[in-house]
RNA sequence: CGGGGUGUGGCCCAGUUGGUCUAAGGCGUCUGGUUUGGGACCAGAAGAUCGAGAGUUCAAAUCUCUCCACCCCGACCA
């Protein structure tokens, strides 16, 4: 991508309303664009670094049998009525069509599956499988803060599962958190997150969330370091002691919860009137189990982690390019070099702007792709560029020949 | 939802004991020129319903009322 073509360009002055951290970087860099409070639109650099996360996500529930689907986001009333939902759940946005019918914008989607695996759930044969869907999710918080960190309005996978029985729902819940662990370590986040015990409702003891250790989070957890698990606020009076080894030395840390998974059991399939029949002719409910995870929070995560004072330093999992071409005053050289390295499939953004070296750099460190690579008068002379980390004090000089070689 | 704060060109802001405000400055943008390894410089130019509405007054960015938006703290967060 050409930076000159870029739609969006860095501004140098902080946002007036907004204090957070990820918030203030991302618009600063031309990543977001802010509509209202807790209202974002992606630009062109955001959109590709929540696609990556996205697809690091598909890749880890397809992984485990998750097949992709996409449900509604209006959802009618009828729907939630059925759950109980319509009344009690407050963050509903709510609205009626033409017709005067009503429904509410999709905040959670239980009501959405529930009858549709009804429609192709009939025996145990049917059992087990799992759906799941990346979509925009609305809720009505009675406060937006924090940039990414809550909206009214954000990106969520939710994968569904449905299962004959409490042992199998276990077993593929397990499997579950196995998944997410290889996500938070794919995205860089596995070093700071933590299997959190929360509060079961009626059909387990636990549910479970991932929380990810950050100043910028607004949850407090109880984290037994030994174990690398934790215990959430809400359970901490009747949970004193760390779950998976009795330690009673659990630390207090503040952490951003990056998702969480429940065991549904038979909340919805219940009044949904999903069952099954099993070997024996009998007609039994079905077991349900829900996991999510949000792909916009995670992306204000990963930017209140990694960071300097300079700007954003992208994970190179999820990095809008990996290289940052700056060419200064030399584009004849500048521009082959771009052409010969996005014909190789390396993601390079290319700044081919007619400005000082000074703004090429702070803008190169503020949007943070892991790699910089500079042609200058300077380098050409060696006939090299000037290959630098985004973590790196200094770079090297590298010979153009051995360019694409050197970069990993 | 309770409390506090803030709204002035695209962005950041000065001005708010009413009057030289015909609204200042910086960034950005446009034109011309000089520059080019850490947000360069010179000259010129464009760009503003002062959040919205109503009111007080000879006179309102400035005072009054109502409303709206955004930020922060708290409550809330199947």
């Amino acid at each position: 991508m050409r930076q000159s073509q870029l739609f969006t360009k860095t501004v140098k002055e902080l946002p007036k309303d907004e204090t957070s951290y990820n918030a203030q970087a991302l618009i600063r860099a031309g990543f977001i664009d802010k509509v209202g409070a807790g209202i974002y639109s992606y630009l062109p650099l955001g959109k590709r670094v929540l696609d990556k996360i996205c697809d690091i996500v598909r890749e880890e529930m397809n992984a485990i049998g998750g097949q992709e689907i996409l449900m509604t986001a209006l959802i009618p009333k009828e729907n939630l009525v059925t759950s109980g939902r319509w009344e009690t759940f407050d963050v509903l946005f709510r609205l009626a069509g033409n017709d005067q019918k009503e429904y509410s914008l999709g905040a959670t989607h239980e009501e959405i599956v529930s009858p549709l695996a009804r429609k192709f759930i009939l025996s145990y044969k049917d059992l087990p499988f799992g759906v799941y869907q990346i979509q925009t999710k609305f809720r009505n918080e009675k406060r937006a803060k924090a940039g990414l960190l809550r909206g009214r309005e954000f990106l969520m996978k939710d994968l569904y599962s449905f299962h004959t029985d409490q042992a199998d729902l276990d077993a593929y819940y397990e499997k579950a958190i196995g998944a997410y662990k290889k996500i938070y370590d794919r995205l860089g986040l596995g070093d700071l997150t933590y299997l959190t015990y929360a509060s079961g409702g009626s059909f387990s003891k636990y549910s479970h969330e991932f929380q990810t250790l950050s100043a910028a989070g607004e949850d407090l957890i109880y984290v037994c370091d030994k174990c690398r698990v934790a215990v959430n606020r809400e359970i901490i009076a009747e949970q004193k002691a760390c779950p998976v080894c009795g330690s009673e030395q659990l630390d207090e840390q503040k952490a951003i919860e990056v998702g969480n998974i429940f065991k549904l059991g038979t909340k919805f399939s219940t009044p949904f009137g999903l069952r099954y029949k099993d070997q024996a002719g009998q007609e039994n409910p079905v077991i349900m189990g829900c996991y999510g995870i949000g792909p916009s929070r995670i992306m204000g995560t990963i930017v209140e982690i990694y960071h300097d004072d300079k700007g954003i330093v992208w994970p190179e999992s999820i990095t809008p390019y990996k290289v940052h071409l700056l060419s200064l005053n030399e584009n004849e050289q500048a521009d082959r070099l771009y052409r010969e390295l996005t014909a190789r499939g390396i993601e390079v953004l290319y700044d081919d702007r007619e400005l000082s070296a000074g703004e090429k750099f702070a803008d190169a460190d503020l949007i943070g792709c892991p790699y910089r690579l500079v042609v200058s008068a300077k380098t050409l002379k060696e006939n090299s560029a000037e290959l630098k980390n985004r973590n790196a004090k200094t770079g090297e000089l590298v010979s153009l020949g051995e360019l694409t070689a050197k970069l990993p």
